[in-house]
DNA sequence: AAAATATGACTGACTAGTCAGTCATAGTCA
DNA sequence: TGACTATGACTGACTAGTCAGTCATATTTT
């Protein structure tokens, strides 16, 4: 390479929005053990390494990049990781685990099926469209190939789950007679299409053609229940 | 890195499905003048850097390989390319324009505006979801954000091109009351994303539930045109 | 023979991973 | 309590290897 292509990583000034620690304090505050210190030096690798890989993907990251930014010697990585691929493979159990526990608590299930899966899209909107959260996704569509454990990974933990709810939904859904289509039980991809079409439009196009995601997804909805009555 | 993790290419037994080139007699076949010598070794080079990119993404990509893929010294490659990026860059240029010229030559705009858009549906079908083609799909989407150049390229001439006809035909479907919701042409989008999840689903979860993407599209055409009168 | 092409050994910049040594903290003893 | 020792988290210079890009040489075409 005659010189670097590669574009500059958010800068640090930028932090995540996604931290998997509490703020962080980012400079000498041994508040702390050595235990908790040392937890919070992990966090902080696993922050700096999940900007860097979004930024770069997987090949293209430099573990010195990731060090730099967590403010860690390199060596320090090893003792927390076996090597550059199982620091990827942790870094989305981690970031993903969390998210899908909280998506996966639902609300009461009170009122309608549209309101059920409406407070999902809500949720889905605030967490993930838009945010470092719905970058790791574009990630894993991007390097899933090239992890099979991480696809895997993804595929058991948030697809299979998530098509199962959102079928377990429209099967309620045509049982009230909320929906009237029937078949759409059988591809729950359907009603989920919109969203993920949403987390990469607004990750590669965002600044072409802003996308009202929010919009978006009503309109969808009525075009899967039929026009919102204005209660 | 202790030992390569990567798993290996498709190996040169299964060549592409796809090719830039003729049959590409792979040896000795001196049909030809030197520009047409030229002309195969260039097409050779990219499908093999295409197969290559597929299988590895951009940075994990070696110019060794795709030389030896294409049969070719590694030399030879900078005769044709000025460098990696541009070579890839050009390659999704070079591969993707024939498919948007082949895909907007639109049969001749008879019968319903259902019949037609299932018409680009069983087009897209054929030509992309489950092809090499769709694998590069999932390439720009993995690569795009590190070449802002080819991100471009496809929104100019594949996403915007694709969103403006699929809104004509929805205002077109809409005129003719062949479509109720008239929120659905602000959002072309929705209108594809099934197709998108399919091309995506294919390359991550094939494995692990194949998906009948030809069956799915009927369901949502159905959902939004109204169940099929059986003609 | 001259020109156009093609080759692949070579170079140098770059980086994953290592490890001997440092030092703040935790633990122990008088 | 204060001094002294043990621990292991942390460091960063270093090694071994990789790979994009070059170019002197060989081959093919005209």
């Amino acid at each position: 390479m005659t010189k670097k292509p590669t574009m500059p990583a958010t800068p640090p000034a930028v932090r995540a929005n996604v931290s998997v620690a509490a703020p962080a304090s980012s400079e000498e505050a041994p508040t702390s053990s050595r235990a908790t210190r040392a937890a919070e030096r992990r966090a902080a690798i696993v922050d700096a390494a999940m900007e860097e890989f979004i930024a770069r993907g997987f090949a293209a990251t430099r573990l010195d990049d990731i060090a730099k930014r967590a403010g860690v010697a390199k060596g320090t990585i090893y003792l927390h990781f076996k090597d550059k691929e199982s620091m990827f493979e942790e870094l989305v159990r981690i970031v993903i685990v969390p998210v899908v526990a909280r998506l996966t608590t639902l609300p009461p299930p009170a009122g309608s099926v549209r309101d059920l899966i409406e407070a999902f899209a809500g949720n889905f909107l605030r967490e993930v469209i838009g945010t470092r959260r719905g970058d790791l996704v574009r990630l894993i569509v991007a390097e899933g190939p090239r992890f099979p454990s991480v696809a895997d990974f993804y595929y058991r933990e948030v697809v299979s789950r998530g098509i199962a709810a959102m079928r377990a939904l429209i099967e309620l859904g045509i049982a009230r007679g909320e929906i009237r289509d029937k078949d759409l039980a059988r591809y729950p991809q359907i009603l989920v299409a919109p969203a993920m079409i949403a987390v990469i439009w607004q990750s590669l196009f965002a600044r072409h053609a802003p996308l009202d995601a929010q919009d978006m997804l009503r309109v969808h909805l009525d075009l899967i229940f039929g026009e919102r009555r204005t209660t």
